[in-house]
This record gives C-alpha cells, sequence and structure tokens, in this order.
DNA sequence: ATGAAAGCGCTAACAG
DNA sequence: CTGTTAGCGCTTTCAT
C-alpha cells in the first residue's frame, strides 16, 4: 500500500494537482463545488502531505529548533517552557535539542537544524566560539541564549554576574568568614561570569582569599568541587554554588561530611529549582527568570522570522533576585 | 549569495553531480583522483548538503523523535538520556517534543513527526486512545513507553501497580493507620494502575478506607490533592503519592500547615527525583527505572527501524525499587 | 568508474 | 477560477 499523495486525490476529484494543493492551502478562489469534491476525496482515500516535499518547494518551515545544554538542568526547562508557549501561539512547533554540555552533540543539533531548514534556532552555546556560520549562510535567524557568542547575534542574557555578587556579599554580610566560589567549567561564559561576581564582592571586601574551582555544571561536579575545597588545608566556611544541580552535589559532599548548614557552612546557589525551598534546610538562591527568557527569545526570533526585525542585532538582559531562604544564615552553634 | 546545491560543486570539479553524490556519501568505487577533487570544491565553495532534499529523494532520515509528557518531570528527562545514548551510538539523532500533558499538542508533535518522516518514535502517550495511525500508515516504527496504548506495539512499561502496592504496604507496615493516595488524572494509565496498588495494599490489610484523589501530575495537583484530602472530616495519616512532582506540592502544602513529616504524616512517592534524598527529611520513593526505559525504548524502535525486528509487537516490563528513607518512618510525637 | 536523466511529492508561476 | 508545468536539491538506476 503505497502512500496516497496528491495527484491520487486529484484524480479522484476530478481536478488537477494544483486545485489540490489550493484547497488543502485554503488559498483564495477555489470553487466551493470542487473544494468540497477534493476534501472528500482526500479524506475517502486517507491523504497526508508530506511535509518533506513541502518543505523543499516552499524552502521553508514551521517548526523552531530550541538547543539547550542539559535537559536535566530545571533552569533550562524552564526555558523550554517560555519558548514552547510563544511559539505555540504563532503556530510553530519548537523541537528540542539537547547538547548535554557537548560540543560535538551541539554540532550535530546544529547541523540538523541547518539542513532541515527550521524556520530558525535558539541556542544556548557550549562555548563563546560555538560555530553558527552554516546557519547564518543558510539565513536560519538565531537567537543566542544564556551565554553569549562571540559573533553578534539577538540576544537574551541574564546579569550572572551581578546576581553571583549580590549572592556573596549576603555570605559576607550574614558572617561567613571564608566564603568560596564552586563555579562551571572555564569554556562556559556563565560560569566566568559567576566566578567574576564572586571575586568583586571578595575584593570589595578586602583581605577575604579567593577561594574557588571549577567543575562541570551538574551534580558530580558540585559534589567534586565541594569536596576539593573542604579538603583543602585552610576549608572555606560558605559556598557560593553556580548552579542548581551543582548544589545538589554539594548537599551530598556535605552531608556525607556532617557539615551542619547554617552552622559549619553557609550555602548559596545560583538557579531556584522547584526543590530548592523543600531541602533541609531551605537554600538560599540566586533565581533566574528562565521562563521570560525563553519567551523573550522566542518573541526575538519569531520577529526575525516574520521579517518584522530591525538588521542590527538587539539584546535584552534581564536581572536576577536574590532569595534568602536557611542555608545561608549563620547561627552559632 | 544564492545556496551552493550539488551542480555547483559538480561544475567546480568538473564532475557530474552523481559523482559528487557518491563521493560525499562515501559510496565505493569512486577514483579517488575525482574524490580528491570533489571534496576540494565543495569545502572551497563551503557547499552543505539539503537534508530535505535527500530525505525527500531517499524516502528516510536518521533522527528519531522522542514524545515526552513533561519536561519538567525529572522521570521524562532521565528517559530522556536513555535514549540519547542509544540512539547517538547508532548515529541517529533525538528530536524531543514536550507534549506537555496535553493531547492537542501530542497530536501536533505526532503530525510533525509524521511529515518530516522520522524514522520511528517513541512516545509516551497521553491517553491509551491517542492516535497514531498516521504512524503506522506511514510505516513510521513506534514504540510506546511509560503508558500504554490501546493498539498493539514495542512497548516498555514499568511495573506500576506493583510499585504503589509495595509503597502503600510499606506505609502501613511502618504503622501509619489511615494512608492515602494522590494520585494523577483519570485518563492517564499510570495514575490508574498506581491507584489500583495503592486499593490493592489497603484491602489486603482490611479495615482501612479507600481515600485518594485525582489531581494533575504537576506540583499544583499534588498542592491540591494534599489540601483536598487534609481538608477532609477524617483525614489520611500518610501520604503516597505518584509522581515526584506532585510530591513537592504535598510537602509545600504539608509545610504550609505546619505538620511534622514522621509525625503528623507519613510520605512516599514514586519516581527518585535527584532532590529526594535532600528535601527534609530525606523522601522514601519508589524508583523506576528510567534510564534504562528510555535505553530499551531506543533499543527496540531501532530494531524496527533497522527491520531486524518480528513482526508481533515486543513488550518489556521493569520493575521498580522501593527505597525507604525518613518521610515514611513513624515516630511518635 | 562515471555520467545522463528520471524522479521523490509538492507548490507556484503562468496560461488559459 | 482551474490546469499545465517547471522546478525545489538530491540520489540512483541505467547506460556507457
Amino acid at each position: 500500500m503505497g502512500t496516497i499523495k496528491i495527484i491520487d486525490v486529484a484524480r479522484e476529484a476530478g481536478v488537477s494537482t494544483a486545485t489540490v494543493s489550493r484547497v488543502l492551502n485554503s488559498h483564495a478562489n477555489v470553487d466551493p463545488v470542487l473544494a468540497g469534491r477534493v476534501r472528500e476525496a482526500a479524506d475517502k482515500l486517507g491523504y497526508r502531505p508530506n511535509g518533506i516535499a513541502r518543505s523543499l518547494r516552499r524552502q521553508s518551515t514551521d517548526v523552531i529548533a530550541l538547543i539547550i545544554s542539559d535537559v536535566g538542568n530545571p533552569f533550562f526547562t524552564a526555558i523550554t517552557r517560555g519558548v514552547e508557549d510563544i511559539a505555540q501561539k504563532t503556530g510553530y512547533s519548537v523541537l528540542l535539542c539537547n547538547a548535554d554540555e557537548d560540543s560535538s552533540k551541539e554540532a550535530t543539533y546544529l547541523a540538523v537544524a541547518e539542513q532541515s531548514q527550521v524556520a530558525g534556532v535558539i541556542l544556548s552555546p557550549h562555548q563563546a566560539g560555538t560555530d553558527v556560520s552554516a546557519l547564518s549562510r543558510a539565513s536560519i535567524p538565531l537567537v543566542v541564549i544564556d551565554r553569549p557568542l562571540s559573533e553578534a547575534m539577538d540576544s537574551v542574557m541574564v546579569h550572572s554576574r551581578d546576581g553571583a555578587r549580590a549572592a556573596t556579599n549576603h555570605l559576607i554580610d550574614a558572617g561567613w568568614k571564608r566564603p568560596a566560589c564552586i563555579t562551571g567549567p572555564e569554556e562556559a561564559a556563565t560560569a566566568q561570569e559567576r566566578l567574576e561576581g564572586y571575586f568583586q564582592a571578595v575584593r570589595e571586601h578586602g583581605n577575604l582569599d579567593e577561594l574557588y574551582v571549577h567543575a562541570p555544571f551538574r551534580q558530580h561536579g558540585g559534589l567534586e568541587g565541594a569536596a576539593r575545597l573542604l579538603d583543602s588545608d585552610n576549608p572555606p566556611d560558605a559556598l557560593f554554588v553556580a548552579n542548581a544541580q551543582m548544589a545538589l552535589g554539594v548537599l551530598q559532599e556535605v552531608k556525607r561530611r556532617n557539615l551542619r548548614i547554617g552552622v559549619d557552612i553557609g550555602i548559596i546557589s545560583f538557579d531556584d529549582a522547584p526543590w530548592a525551598q523543600f531541602v533541609s534546610p531551605p537554600m538560599s538562591v540566586v533565581a533566574q527568570p528562565a521562563y521570560d527568557i525563553g519567551a523573550q527569545a522566542a518573541q526575538l526570533l519569531l520577529q526575525r522570522v516574520g521579517g518584522s526585525a530591525p538588521i542590527e542585532p538587539r539584546h535584552i538582559f534581564l536581572s536576577t533576585t536574590l532569595i534568602v531562604r536557611e542555608s545561608s544564615r549563620r547561627h552559632s552553634a
């Protein structure tokens, strides 16, 4: 049973393929009678349009690709919702690609996006150097989120550095004496920015050591980072952690060492994960407006797709919010 | 600057398009010299294959679609990793689609999958009645996960009922007198199964009331479910919660009411989310082998895609693991 | 081993 | 308002 194509419908309805195409795409100027016959025929035969052929001909599709760094990170899934909500309103489907903090997977998805001629892509680049030239050559609009790209592009970013600085300052104000920073891998711009924010705060307070480690943006990264820091000669008494997944690892290691959070050690992390207020003690965090990042990025992208956007790249910056809960407070033992 | 196509490369290299195609697809029997010229030309012109055209001609693609019920649910993101790891090994890309517990979004993605002729799809159907006939008509292999479909299909499922029964029994054995169940929406088979498991346990113990509510598989669902149950005349003293996101909502409501977990109320939930051991007190759970579900599903699918699968649908059943932590233990006040 | 040429299924000029 | 037809860019027989 070969698939039914437009010509089969045409024959069944006694019209030309052009007419079939017209009614199926609800073009104007089609005799209602013929239209009826066509729809009937299509129904009867169970005709299903071939999207590939259509795309090839039209040179366009109505899907956008969202390439995120890690599906396991609630920050990115929240972004996803923002993108989906906006895209759906406009009739676009969003295909999610999990680059998994891996440049080669990212490159694969970028290639898939390019070769399947998606209408546009939203990307959180693994590194600033990520090569997106294929997209521009194919004139596929791109908006960059979370991490900047060396090339100028529409983007929506967060003032990570300020958030990190605020977090660290909060730790110091709360009475902790040796705050340290567990940040992401060196190649990640957000990791650097958060580290810089930490540096700023520490320097503002003078005579404080700069204590930090780089580690993967994952639970095990947080665990390892905490272990390294805590094993050092003059260990920190407070930790600023660069993302929620790492924070879980930190919790794990802190628990293993039987350290009392709020007494032996203070903790604050980036990202207000759904669980943050339920861990013990409730985790203080620097919340990012994840949903908005997604929504705004989608808006920017859809404007470009629709052609209603200026030539120059636009940059949107969003701010973080410091949410103080318990893990960062200091109580004497 | 029109896009470079295969014929441009052919001209540049002084060969036919057929030859270009052959070297680019590393077919055998190509003169190394010509092959070199072709590659050089392609490089020089910056040729990028058009995947759409290729797919149209080949009538196939190398991407599989994974349609999940909710990206925000760590259970599904863990499945995603399993699928990705297997797919990648075989050279397939996986496109993730978030149906968001919504039949119409699900239908949209099913249509996208069909029309873009993905090699196969892995789906966690929103309802048993989800219409996948379009896929079969297009002979796109499908494997169903998590929730069954009325049609016979390759599937990988979990013995939810047994897990639920074990969880409830554990609650009873721990000394709780009025265990209740907060399960998902009625249309979700997993919600029903978990409820049935709860019923089984309760009935095995005789003279226990059957206390339960249906609610969305989300945090707010858990919150609302807990509120309704706790507001009833003769409220439960223990809660079996049907998924991790709901459990967060339960925690929220329980906290709001200042109920002491382990004293005033016992809790156990489905799914061992990354945060489960860090909430206060550590959450007892029924763990599902999420990664394996994904990996096995991908294996099943890839066999069909490769044609190396029997005609009859295969069904894989995986078991849950009861992990007792603190939230389900009972201490006198 | 290479090239010519026929489409894959659809849409959009262009004619009528 | 409808039909004819020329491709979209690529792969793959079929000849040579």
